[in-house]
DNA sequence: AACGACACCTGGAGGC
DNA sequence: TGCCTCCAGGTGTCGT
């Protein structure tokens, strides 16, 4: 499920909501993996308090009071973190359990079992942020910047804006919308952008993301903030999942097709795609 | 190096 | 009602 703004919405909550906040015990169901294994995981976590909640890429990161220690989350399709009262009824599908020392708990609860849960060492946290590129917030990334990062590529742009090592925080929702925000087309070969619409690719997806966290996220299906509260970005979808209905700019019908094996979505009208295209994409 | 296929899982929606 | 197939916001691996 969540891109940056969905794990952007979550990591602010728990900011707000659980730093200074103790373990007292931690419970692993059905035999969910965690790393280390749940025994050990378990015991490690018990009585550390969380001291600060940030977010890489799309893994939300606590960090804790014992041993430079992290607790990582990826929440991949269906996971869901959720602050409630002990006393609260069940959540669907709950894997983890972080008990506080106070009335509330911790549940992190994922359908799909996708996600993960993981401690980890500090030397082990500079080793992910080394595998994620820039988000399109990084300070530093600029026009001149992102055509340099895309220009030694080849490839359709939307592959490459999904591949978290280049761009870190799109995901397939917004990946669409900011390609239709800068007018281009999914399958442009991502080498040969030209400066000028390396610029409108940055600032869409800058403005996407940023109207994504704004309205709380996109919820489909699974997204929730740690409340239990849906998103409202899925009123705002530009293209994504909009095939066969009038563009917002010019009324004509969004396309979708498949591109890496990934639902695609454009205006064929707004979106050209101009003659160095890769030419892979098939029509549904 | 780069690409596609497939794998990890479960459930919801829609067709018949 | 029920069975079947397809689809899903992500990412990692493996083979060509």
């Amino acid at each position: 499920m969540p891109e940056l703004p969905e794990v952007e919405i979550i990591t602010r909550g728990l900011k707000k909501e659980i730093i200074g906040k103790k373990i007292e015990s931690v419970v692993v169901l059905n035999n969910y993996r965690t790393s280390p294994p749940s025994k050990v995981f378990s015991e490690q976590l018990k009585g550390v308090e969380i001291t600060e909640a940030t977010r890489i890429a799309k893994v939300v990161t606590l960090a804790l009071s014992k041993n430079q220690q992290f607790l990582t989350f990826h929440l991949a399709m269906t996971g869901r973190l959720l602050l409630r009262k002990k006393t609260d009824a069940t959540d669907a599908y709950t894997r983890v359990i972080f008990k506080f020392t106070d009335e509330y708990e911790l549940r992190f609860s994922d359908l799909r079992m996708f996600g993960y849960a993981k401690l980890l060492s500090l030397e082990e946290l500079g080793e992910l942020k080394e595998k994620y590129g820039p988000s399109p917030f990084t300070k530093g990334l600029d026009t001149k910047k992102l055509h340099s990062l895309l220009a030694s590529k080849k490839g359709p742009i939307k592959k490459l804006l999904l591949d978290q090592s280049i761009i870190a925080g799109l995901g397939n929702i917004y990946a669409n919308d900011a390609l239709w925000i800068a007018k281009i087309h999914p399958e442009q070969n991502a080498g040969k952008l030209t400066l000028e619409n390396t610029e409108k690719l940055l600032a869409a997806m800058q403005e996407i993301l940023t109207e994504g966290i704004k309205n709380g996220g996109s919820t489909i299906k699974d997204f929730v903030d740690i409340y239990g509260n849906p998103g409202s970005q899925q009123k705002h979808f530009r293209v994504y999942a909009k095939a066969g209905q009038p563009c917002m700019r010019c009324s004509t019908l969004i396309v979708g097709t498949e591109l890496g094996g990934r639902s695609t979505f454009h205006c064929p009208t707004c979106q050209k795609l101009s003659a160095d295209a890769t030419g892979a994409l098939k029509l549904w």
